[in-house]
DNA sequence: TGTACATCAGTGAACGCGCGTTCACTGATGTAC
DNA sequence: TGTACATCAGTGAACGCGCGTTCACTGATGTAC
């Protein structure tokens, strides 16, 4: 029962969804200030009145893109679970779609940043660190049953580094790249269902 | 029998040097080229007498970490194999030893900016793609007996996330993530020689 | 071997530009009576 | 309902700083005779 949001509260999480997809887009350093304000139909001197600093804004964007790639990830398991298929190779299609060359900004946040996020500093740092253990956890719930929990780990690391290098290649081999990966998790991990 | 280097292309060799380590220590963003001078004792004014641009620069410096990186690699993975591990196991612990962490400026420079890569334009862009695909080539060459070639993009993927994981998790979780990788991929490739 | 000159590697000041941040101000919204 | 005032969200100019790049200059190295 939260009260509905003043005006001020709508102008700022408009502007940290902005932010949330132009640093999947652009990277920490590829987005500022004034281009998310302008992207976000403001001028750039109104931001210091909703945060305290750019870093404050990219922690805010790092949750928010986390936020919303998880729920358009559990969507797409969610459809693939009702049409049938097991609740790993939902993840697993889902995850490694075309749609993480097709919309970088829609995408998954660890993919698009995480050789950068060694090298935060203080508490943007510590949000990376949080974002990335939210991920592996969000793994850990779609592992084949019998999986060994500690599988989690290598089978997100596995997810980030293909859809890292699928990007770095380009489109046509990027996308062989993602089928190559998705065929080699079902065959190891799922072998007795798939084809 | 290349005659020797003049004093013009040792002074080049060391920049480049420098800034192999450096965009690994620091990313693509967090290497200016002052710093790079400084670090290799000269002053940012004498920089364009050795390259044409910052970009210049940073492809040679790509492509010497790519070489640095891989001599040290197959310099590790033939020790272990002298000692009588396979070929494959050599590769996974050599790349996925605790060295990722403490050295990154002496790293895999694919785990160092693969999520950087996407967003580079043009000729760097280019050479980072190569680095890439040298990067899957090498995996490639060390695979099991029998296993089918594609899954060198997938282990290679899984070697890259893993390590970029465990530096973001920072020293403690990290290790142990390395650790369960290199267990879960020569549980996976490799059963029957694993303990 | 020694001198005069040309070539060359590197220096350091200066440039233009973009970016994060600040701040005085404006126009709109909301409240008191 | 209407007026006067206070609060507030957003504007736009200005700041300081760092960075890539340029360029005139210097001191050292090498060459000609």
């Amino acid at each position: 029962m939260n009260k509905q949001p003043s005006r001020k509260e709508q102008t700022h999480e408009r502007i940290v969804g902005v932010a949330a997809r132009a640093i999947r887009r652009a990277g920490y350093h590829g987005v500022g200030v004034a281009d998310i304000m302008k992207e976000a139909g403001l001028t750039h001197g109104g931001f210091y009145a909703h945060f305290e600093s750019r870093d404050a804004l990219l922690i805010e964007a790092m949750q928010r893109a986390g936020q919303d790639g998880a729920v358009a990830l559990a969507e797409h398991v969610a459809a693939r679970e009702a049409a049938g298929e097991s609740r790993f190779r939902a993840l697993v299609e889902a995850y490694l779609a075309d749609d993480q060359l097709d919309d970088v900004e829609g995408g998954c946040i660890v993919a698009a940043l995480c050789s950068e996020m060694p090298r935060l500093q203080g508490e943007v740092r510590e949000a990376a660190r949080r974002r990335v253990l939210a991920f592996v956890n969000g793994v850990r719930g779609a592992l084949p049953e019998g999986a060994d929990a500690s599988l989690a780990e290598t089978i997100a690391a596995t997810m980030v580094g293909t859809v890292q290098m699928a990007r770095t290649l380009g489109d046509q081999s990027g996308r062989a790249v993602l089928a190559r990966t998705r065929r080699a998790l079902l065959d190891e991990y799922e072998p007795g269902r798939s084809g």
